[in-house]
DNA sequence: GAAAAATACTTGATTTATCAAGCAATGGAC
DNA sequence: GTCCATTGCTTGATAAATCAAGTATTTTTC
């Protein structure tokens, strides 16, 4: 007889353990980054603002999974610190692009061996193929719970 | 030649998917939540003490993946909302027993469907061995981050 | 081309999480 | 047995995330 219906243990759970080794990883992380004065969701803007420069507020919220209100703050921060700029669309006169300064884009250089290392360490004992499974198996559990809300 | 070192993709680092996946998971869950008006972590709370009952404020902290000042909060709002009780631990005095209520007990288990839907729900197309792995692979990485602090 | 709807962002207000300090009870050293 | 360090929890203060409304610009509709 299952009776893991019944069970429900939180531990097997899905869901929690994501949440669980996303937090410990992203607040080991989060402790790295205060050397540097940034807190977890600055560097994903600065990392993702690296990756493709001048995006607009609606884009950057999206790729690096922000709150839009939120973000407006973060790179309000960003911008006291000079470590990124606000600049009218061109096409657009409601639309902001956002750019990292030269200064903020040294600094994003600069912590992305960090970003890597932690990775490299959370990862000890995968293999390229199972990396490469878990990314997949991360992007359909996205793509799956994104009709939920 | 690999220029992967320079790129840094946010996009295809663990530890964002792996947030993102679980953010918008719990999210979407968090907002079922409202119904039973239960936080996300309030009904973790009460998953893990149905699943084992009469745990110290430490072994829910470390079994529920929350801190423990954090947790001492949300207890006190299942103790006025009468979904949990305090006692006094019988042979240690500093230590609290948390345990869940009659009215607690019902609660919880009438969202255990709710969780398991959203569950299935984000694990669509997984086979069981897929999940197994996923499972085993989240175990492992929130092993690996563990010294990082 | 004017009115209405939609979009892009900002800002204020509330809740929530995090950090640091504090208190009470226990266990160990002597 | 008495001190001292440790453990278990609570609480105050600060930072961060979240929700709701507000403004400005653009697009759509007629």
């Amino acid at each position: 007889m299952k009776t893991r219906g019944l069970a429900h243990d939180l531990e097997q759970a899905i869901p929690f353990l994501l949440a669980r080794a996303g937090a410990r990883m992203g607040n080991a992380f989060a402790r790295a980054l205060k050397d540097f004065d940034l807190s977890l969701s600055e560097w994903r803007v600065c990392a993702s603002l690296r990756h493709a420069p001048r995006q607009t507020l609606s884009e950057l919220a999206a790729h690096a999974s922000i709150d839009l209100s939120a973000l407006s703050r973060i790179v309000d921060r960003l911008v006291v610190r000079q470590l990124a700029a606000r600049g009218r669309c061109e096409t657009d006169g409601r639309a902001v692009r956002i750019a990292l300064t030269a200064a903020g884009r040294a600094l994003t250089t600069k912590i992305v061996p960090l970003a890597r290392h932690y990775e490299v360490v959370a990862l000890e004992g995968f293999s390229a193929a199972e990396t490469k499974r878990l990314r997949t198996m991360l992007r359909r559990l996205y793509e799956n719970a994104a009709p939920l809300p």
